[in-house]
RNA sequence: GGCGGCAUAGCCAAGUGGUAAGGCAGAGGUCUGCAAAACCUUUAUCCCCGGUUCAAAUCCGAGUGUCGCCUCCA
C-alpha cells in the first residue's frame, strides 16, 4: 500500500517495521465537550485505515489517547463547579457513545494522561538529563534548538518561526521556540501532580511522546492526526521523542484535511462547529461515515445539509440492494447456484480488485466507494429476474465484505417483530389487492408509510421494510 | 512576512501525460394495477494566459481566486 508521508511530502510504499505487528498512534480528543464532525474525521479515516490493514492481514496495534488534563477541561470544571476528573470522565464516556454510532472501533489501548503521570515525569526528567530541557521556576521547557532536526516535519525554517513568534510578557522561556513540557501550578485549587519541579501538570505535547513510546515502543509505523497538528504538536513530538530515544520516532506521518463550514475551517475556537451528537439526531452514523469517506482524506470537505442529504441517498442505494438480496434469498425457489451464476460471481471479482487498488493508493476511499457502486450496479442487473438463494447470499456477502472495510452498514438492524396492528394492515392490503381494490390497498400503504413501514410489491412477492435513519 | 493546500458538470467527487470514473439532483424511457426499487439513455473538455510534447485536466512558467499553518484546535 502507498501512503502519503508528510515527512517526505510524497507517497511511499508502506512497509511496517515488524511483520508481526503494525503500530499506529492517532492523536485523540481533549475531553471537555462532545466531539464535532471535524474531530470525527480523523477518527473515522484512521479507523478505516486500520480496518483496511486488518483486512489485508496486518495485526494492528492501534493507540489513541485521551487528553484528560488541559486548560479547557479545567475551565469547564470551574464553570460547572465540579472536578476536572468529572468533566473528563463524562466526555470520555460520551466519546465512546458517538464513536460507536460512527462504528469506530475502540483502539487497542486508549491511554490517558492522568494514568501515565509517572512516565511523563520520568520522560521530562530524562530530557533534562540529556540537556534538551531546562527548569525555570517550576516550569520545564524543551530547548527546540538543542534538537537539530527541529522543523523537519512542517518544513518550517527556524529563523522565520523566530520572526513570527510572539513572546508573551513574563515569559520564562530562553528562546521563543521553546515549549512547555511541564507547567507549574498557578493556584492551589488547580489540579496538579507532584514532581521534581514542584506541583504542576504536563504540557500538551509531551503526553503523546510518552504514551506512544510506552505503548508502541520508540519507533512506530504510523502517527496520524489532523493537519492542524503538524505544527507545532507533531513537530514537537518528534523533537522530544527523538531527543530522548535517539531513534526515529514515526516512520510515516499521515494528516487528514479539515472539515469546513461555509468554506471556513470548523473549529471549537471559531464556534462554527456541529457536534456529532447533534448530527446523529438527523442522520445515522452510517450516513455521517459515508459523508466523511466520500472524498479523499487529505482534501478539505465542506459540511452542509445538502451534502448530508446526498450522502443519505447514496447510502440508501447500498441499503436497497442489500434488502433486495435478503428478500430474494428468503423467497428463492432455487437453493443452489446455477452454473451461470457461478460464472457471474466470478466476474464480480473485478470490483473487489478495483476496491483494493483504490485503497492501496493512499486510502482513496472515494474511488473505493465507486468500486462498491459498480459492484452494486452489476449485481442489480444480474438479479433482475431473480436469483438462487446461494447466489443472493453470495452477492450480499460480497457487498458487505467491502462496505465492512469502510466500516459501513455493520450496525445491527432493529429485528423486533412487527406489531399485531401492522400485520393486520398488511394482510388487509393483500386481500384488497387480490380483489383489485387498489384504492383501499394504496390507502393502507400510505398509512403504513406514516408508521415507518414501506411496502414494495416485487415479482417475488411483498417486501416489508422498516424505515431507518 | 515565511510555509503549504485547493480550483474538474446544477451539487459533491475521482482521475496527475494518451483523449473526462462514481454518487446526488434533473430529463426521457423500460418494468409495475399504481407506487417503490431497479435497469437503460441523457447532462463537462477540466479557473485564465503562455510554453513543452505526436499527445496535457494531468508537466513547466506567469497570473487570478480561495482556504489553512506559523497562537489553543482534528
Amino acid at each position: 500500500m502507498k501512503i502519503y508521508n508528510t515527512l517526505s511530502r510524497q507517497k511511499e510504499e508502506f512497509i511496517p517495521l515488524s511483520d508481526q505487528e503494525t503500530r499506529i498512534y492517532v492523536c485523540g480528543p481533549t475531553v471537555y465537550n462532545f466531539f464535532h464532525i471535524g474531530n470525527a474525521r480523523p477518527f473515522v479515516v484512521f479507523d478505516t485505515l486500520r480496518r483496511y490493514l486488518e483486512y489485508r492481514g496486518h495485526n494492528v496495534r492501534f493507540v489513541q489517547n485521551f487528553t484528560d488534563v488541559d486548560d479547557k477541561i479545567i475551565n469547564r470544571a470551574e464553570d460547572e463547579g465540579v472536578s476536572a476528573a468529572e468533566i473528563s470522565e463524562r466526555f470520555i464516556e460520551e466519546y465512546f457513545k458517538d464513536a460507536a454510532a460512527l462504528n469506530v472501533k475502540p483502539a487497542t489501548v486508549h491511554p490517558k494522561v492522568t494514568e501515565n503521570m509517572a512516565d511523563i515525569i520520568a520522560f521530562v526528567q530524562g530530557l533534562i538529563e540529556r540537556g534538551h530541557a531546562y527548569e525555570q521556576d517550576g516550569d520545564v521547557y524543551f530547548s527546540a534548538r538543542s534538537f537539530p532536526g527541529y522543523g523537519k516535519l512542517s518544513r518550517q525554517n527556524i529563523e522565520e518561526l523566530e520572526a513570527g513568534a510572539r513572546v508573551e510578557p513574563g515569559e520564562k522561556k530562553r528562546d521563543p521556540l521553546d515549549f512547555a513540557l511541564w507547567k507549574a501550578r498557578k493556584k492551589d485549587s488547580e489540579i496538579a501532580w507532584e514532581s521534581p519541579w514542584g506541583m504542576g501538570r504536563p504540557g500538551w505535547h509531551i503526553e503523546c511522546s510518552v504514551m506512544s513510546t510506552k505503548y508502541l515502543g520508540p519507533t512506530i509505523d504510523i502517527h496520524a492526526g489532523g493537519q492542524d497538528l503538524t505544527f507545532p504538536h507533531h513537530e514537537n513530538e518528534i523533537a522530544q521523542t527523538e531527543a530522548m530515544t535517539g531513534q526515529p520516532f514515526a516512520r510515516y506521518w499521515m494528516h487528514n484535511g479539515y472539515i469546513t463550514i461555509d468554506n471556513e475551517k470548523m473549529s471549537k475556537s471559531k464556534n462554527n462547529f456541529f457536534t456529532v451528537r447533534d448530527i446523529l439526531s438527523q442522520y445515522s452514523g452510517d450516513v455521517i461515515r459515508l459523508f466523511l469517506l466520500s472524498g479523499h482524506y487529505r482534501n478539505p470537505i465542506n459540511f452542509s445539509e445538502e451534502l448530508m442529504e446526498q450522502a443519505s441517498h447514496s447510502l440508501a442505494r447500498i441499503q436497497n440492494v442489500l434488502e433486495t438480496l435478503d428478500h430474494l434469498a428468503a423467497t428463492a425457489t432455487v437453493t443452489a447456484m446455477t452454473a451461470e451464476e457461478v460464472v457471474s460471481l466470478d466476474k464480480l471479482n473485478v470490483h473487489r480488485e478495483d476496491f483494493i487498488k483504490a485503497m492501496e493508493d493512499d486510502l482513496n476511499t472515494a474511488d473505493a466507494i465507486t468500486a462498491v457502486f459498480e459492484l452494486i450496479r452489476e449485481i442489480n442487473n444480474l438479479i433482475r429476474d431473480g436469483a438462487s438463494k446461494e447466489f443472493a447470499d453470495a452477492c450480499r456477502d460480497r457487498i458487505k465484505e467491502l462496505t465492512g472495510v469502510l466500516g459501513l452498514l455493520e450496525q445491527k438492524k432493529d429485528d423486533d417483530e412487527l406489531s399485531e396492528e401492522i400485520r393486520q394492515l398488511i394482510s388487509e392490503r393483500e386481500t384488497a389487492r387480490a380483489n383489485k381494490d387498489y384504492k383501499r390497498a394504496d390507502a393502507i400503504r400510505d398509512q403504513l408509510k406514516e408508521l415507518g413501514i414501506t411496502l414494495k410489491d416485487t415479482p417475488q412477492g411483498l417486501q416489508v421494510l422498516r424505515d431507518t435513519h
